[in-house]
DNA sequence: TTCTCTACTGTGAACGCTCACAGATGCAGC
DNA sequence: GCTGCATCTGTGAGCGTTCACAGTAGAGAA
């Protein structure tokens, strides 16, 4: 295994220019848009490129027009929360991909520990990324306000709390989505719907509640506060929710559950409670992860659309580098029907 | 959301020389090691770079050294296989902390698209990163071939088939990871213990089932090839072996499965025929995923040293940047005991 | 013809750093 | 004193680009 080979030095710009008889600033031309370049001198500099197997050297070129080309992908703090979230990987895959085909790599960043932090953060601030791409936990990050502050183009993922309203963002529809869910609990027949909210201090717990409630008033169910509970999205807290819910409401006849995970918890402890689901007690869960196909019955639940948020935060990214104002983007998610509802 | 505040310009390697009242080369000096340097210029160079908040420019650097100091996270091929992973997860953030640790960010490559593919090896060939860290597919992968060729150090996850015998890499053991698993079997009492194999043309599905072979033989349990079927490591193609391996021989008291996702699926098959486990047959599984966990009852299985996997693949990786020959590193696994064994 | 305008091309200079080299200093040994 | 050596420092060159600018050629208008 030895390290063979060695690499050759790779063609400069220099090289292709004398192979197709022109001068740098033409190649340069050619590379970068081919205004005022004739086609005849473009053809040459092309084939020339052809030719050397010529690539740009990145290094050169950002040295000189203070660009990196890259951005950063990065994730703050609870890593283990987002490491093991399927979606999670479908959003990191969809921006590799969607910087791929603008040829802007990604750099992926965690901060973990304060050590990392701090080196991310200077790594950042010092230019060495055009932007980035963040998956913040709902407390304030530190980091996030500081990239902020340095004035780093900046796209989060879910509507960040406490970064002021300063910072653009991609996100699903929570709380359109709540109200599809409880709409489709209300026209199964269930009136007695309970609900298993998300940490209410993240903008998607509270927003999937709000959902809940506006359809319920809209549809003149009254309120009972017995039905709602908390959790914090783990399986854990919806099987503990469920058991407070049962306890509080036995006459629940229906359960929104803001995370398909904590729906795992809430079919287990209906199961142990000897509801039948989704006889007794209909269940609605939300992601649409793959826990949600695993459960048993398969959830009915909402889907995010992770490919086309992943999309719209590299494009709202690179709109951001490239000097454009841009707002919030909110899109749309959508009811999958399964068996628990 | 304007693109407020802009980005100031960034102070220069000699802007900290003046701070300093010496010269560049003083200060690249502290930089670079701090050798030949005396310690009251070291001192007030670092002052200088504390007062300035400098950080040098890595484009800069990289234009004269010719590396780049950056390394990519190469993954070829069935990306959705290995993206619902788990494992690779840790993997992922495994390796991307080793690095951070030596201030190397990681660049995240996917070559799904054949474009893709050759905007990838365009893009390592011509230098962009200083080495790759490659996880493929168990096929011949052309993109590693040209990157081995091209003398790009290359370091990949698992032993690659079809690379030829020069491709460094860090694998777990899978042959003694199996053993212990057959003599954890045997251990109970079994001796008529099947075998659902991984794909037979990757090298992890041919060890497990060497695994398997020897410790029967030290054992002195004869073979009988109706105890043997196999799978392609997802949780159906399980189900499918159990049917088949329940159908040649009923009279299995124990089954080795090659992952845990077809354990689960065994575990269905042999519930649905009655068998209980681990009373009548005992699981055992390998991985050691959350579907070990999340399996009722929670498997027994195998569990592979991803952390050390991916913080020795980047160990390797930069011993091969920096020119020193490297060879294979094979990792021991550990046995966890659950309920199915 | 001459002038102007447009389309195109080549040429230094610069980006911020490292590296090789030359020079300076101090100290030991003759 | 001089020489040699080790330690330390500054300087110029150059990495491979892009950019601003100057310059050329050709077409069309006066």
């Amino acid at each position: 295994m030895s390290n063979t080979g060695g690499r050759r030095k790779p063609p400069t710009i220099h090289d292709v220019a004398r192979e197709a008889g022109v001068s740098r600033g033409t190649v340069s031309r050619v590379l970068n848009g081919g205004h005022y370049v004739s086609p005849a001198a473009a053809e040459a500099v092309n084939a020339a490129i052809r030719r050397t197997g010529y690539v740009v050297n990145r290094h050169a070129r950002s040295l000189i027009t203070g660009r990196s080309d890259s951005v950063g992908f990065l994730l703050t703090e609870p890593q283990e929360r987002f490491f093991e979230d399927p979606n999670f990987n479908v959003l990191l895959r969809g921006c590799t991909q969607a910087l791929a085909a603008h040829d802007i790599p990604l750099l992926l960043m965690l901060a973990g520990t304060d050590d990392e932090r701090r080196r991310i953060t200077r790594y950042i601030t010092a230019g060495h990324v055009d932007g980035v791409l963040l998956v913040s936990s709902h407390s304030g990050d530190p980091v996030a306000e500081e990239l902020r502050a340095a004035g780093v183009p900046l796209v989060a993922c879910g509507k960040p709390i406490g970064l002021g309203s300063k910072v653009s963002y991609v996100a699903a529809d929570d709380r359109d989505g709540a109200r599809d869910m409880v709409r489709h609990l209300l026209g199964l027949g269930r009136r007695r719907i309970g609900v298993v909210t998300g940490p209410l201090d993240t903008p998607g717990g509270v927003e999937r509640l709000a959902g809940y409630r506006e359809v319920l008033a809209e549809a003149g169910v009254e309120e009972d506060e017995r039905l709602i509970v908390s959790g914090d999205y783990s399986r854990a807290s919806g099987e503990a929710a469920a058991e407070r819910l049962l306890g509080r409401a036995p006459d629940v006849d229906a359960v929104f559950v803001a995370s398909d995970l904590m729906a795992q918890g809430v079919l287990a402890a209906l199961q142990r409670a000897g509801r039948r689901v989704p006889e007794d007690v209909a269940v609605g869960g939300f992601d649409d992860s793959p826990a949600a196909v695993a459960a048993s019955p398969a959830l009915t639940t909402i889907r995010q659309p992770w490919d086309r948020i992943s999309a719209e935060m590299v494009r709202v990214l690179l709109a951001q580098i490239s000097g454009e104002d841009t707002a919030a983007v909110i899109l749309p998610t959508e009811l999958v029907r399964r068996a628990s509802a």
